[in-house]
DNA sequence: GTGAAAGCGCTAACAG
DNA sequence: CTGTTAGCGCTTTCAC
């Protein structure tokens, strides 16, 4: 593009004054003359002024920018988050940045490398996968929240959502219906994913009854073969417990296919509780997490990160709560 | 957070040499002493240097990092077209940007706006609300290329689906099985939508056919209270051209809802062949689009707008096919 | 109130 | 090959 854009001294001259005067004039700094204020915003109109941000950065040394790092963009779940937390920045005064190439650990650590390089005022990580050393590292030059991912480290503020208590709500919520083969399809690369997983086989073991687990990633597909694999087995499960909506709904998807009905011969619970789970074919029961809620904690721990002194750390866990819709169903049939 | 950033200046006295020095070695100059070149890069790792992009920018007055400004962040084909623009845009030696806010004229503009100040080196807008004269200026400024928006701006590039064509084909395709009673539900705000429902009715006009259309907006709801309200009326229609696949699967959904099933009731054609729409419940028949591609002549219009001299402004129009699933199936009964 | 001057961190001539 | 010099556009003392 040819157009050179307009600079504070180009306005300086147009407006008969000094370019300093200027600056102080557009910020609305109080010790300007109204008259001479107005003249100047008339000139930096007319000329299409816009200030120039690397330059206000590089004398200010800090920018009210920060970015927001999608871990699995494809996840309705993520993006869903990835949007509140934006509305909260927004909300806040910050302007944000998205990224949605941190789909593994080396391209996540590429992105907060960026983000540093751009002098970014804070990050904030979703669900990203977890590289503790190279992050740990970055933290320490730029404040970050980690959203859904954990992580003891001494610099970084997380917002957790109560896995443990959600996964146990959900179990015994089938065990209570008189379901006894409840399976579990999870991922394993999350942390989010482990710790369900985890909590899955606690609270099956808790009831005396036998976990039966199949694991993949974090995906409808996963949550497909998950379904026919189990299906599949010698004890042929009457409950499906989930690890998120995705794999619930790819779980749902294939029973389906084989002719299964849903609450009928399979109840299943996802977690997440995204959009489509209420849609009226779907109508899947889940745990529920509040995007808004965990989204503003993320932005209240990033600004104790970035502007108290020293630091404030904050390590939040967000509650969450079973929702009931139609994918579940009391078992039936011989016990 | 409190640690100052080191500074070419820093690396500069530790491994004893001058900042252009610095500079250069580190960008890989052709002129630099292998061994000078090894001391500095030493330097300015120990160092944890990373180049202010700032300072960068400022002086270079360019930038390579270029907007993707996502118009309906929650339609899941914006999504995936966000995603295949950011990975061109990768491809091509870009760093990107993504904004989600751009959810309504006045936000597009505003983005654009800052896109501006942020002295991006171009943005490339998905599906974003059209608002001729504000863009139209910002185009002057900065390199634009609009997908799916449509144009004639004198200084936009842009890549547009074939919309009528595809239109066409689905509508043909309906006719072709024995529909006659071939209703629409499309959304009003985008432009591709409008080319939808008026390719639709030229259509079904040239085959002899009365339109029978609902207008909402471009997602599921109205997807839903389409299927509802066209179901209610006289001539409950035996086939439904869907705007999109969100709306598509609004409808779907709702038609399940009613107790009528798909296809053997009404059958459905959708439009963008979104991932979920080749899943075993949905397996939807519609019009795909290849995101992929459109992505790469984005980029390449972008490159041809900021890079060549004169620039040259390309208006692309990408082909579409007929992806057939389940979700359609010949006409039975009464003629 | 207003202006002049001094940088922020970097790159790009220009000399050696 | 290497160092010196001069800004990029802006904010911020510090004078007047």
């Amino acid at each position: 593009m040819e157009t050179r854009f307009a600079t504070l001294k180009d306005v300086a001259q147009a407006a008969g004054t000094s370019t300093s005067h200027v600056s102080r004039a557009l910020r609305g700094d109080p010790g300007v003359n109204p008259d001479m204020r107005a003249r100047v915003k008339a000139a930096a109109e007319s000329l299409g002024y816009r200030p120039n941000i690397a330059a206000q950065m590089l004398v200010s040394a800090q920018s009210s920018t920060v970015g927001i790092v999608v871990g699995e963009p494809l996840n309705p779940f993520h993006l869903q988050m990835a949007i509140s937390v934006d509305q909260a920045l927004e909300r806040s005064g910050f302007e944000s940045v998205i990224s949605l190439r941190a789909t593994d650990d080396r391209a996540a650590t590429a992105e907060a490398s960026r983000l540093l390089r751009i002098r970014m005022g804070g990050a904030i990580f979703i669900g990203t996968p977890r590289k503790t050393r190279a992050m740990g590292q970055i933290a320490q030059q730029l404040p970050c929240v980690f959203l859904g991912r954990g992580g003891a480290e001494k610099h970084v503020a997380t917002v957790d959502v109560d896995n443990e208590s959600g996964v146990k709500q959900a179990v015994e919520h089938l065990i209570a219906l008189g379901h006894r083969r409840i399976a579990h399809i999870g991922g394993s690369e999350e942390i989010a994913a482990k710790e369900r997983t985890t909590a899955y086989k606690e609270a099956m073991l808790a009831a005396g009854l036998k976990p039966n687990v199949y694991l993949g990633a974090h995906d409808r597909v996963t949550g497909r073969l998950g379904a026919e694999a189990l299906m599949a087995g010698t004890t042929k499960p009457t409950a499906l417990f989930a690890a998120n909506d995705a794999v619930a709904m790819g779980a749902m998807d294939r029973l389906h296919g084989l002719g299964y009905r849903v609450p009928e011969d399979v109840s299943i619970i996802g977690f997440d509780d995204i959009e489509e789970a209420a849609s009226e074919t779907i109508s899947l029961s889940t745990i529920r997490q509040n995007t808004d809620d965990a989204a503003r904690e993320a932005v209240t721990s990033l600004r104790m990160l970035a502007f108290e002194s020293p630091p404030v750390v904050r390590k939040i866990l967000m509650p969450v709560s079973l929702v009931l819709r139609r994918s579940v169903a009391p078992r039936v049939g011989r016990r």
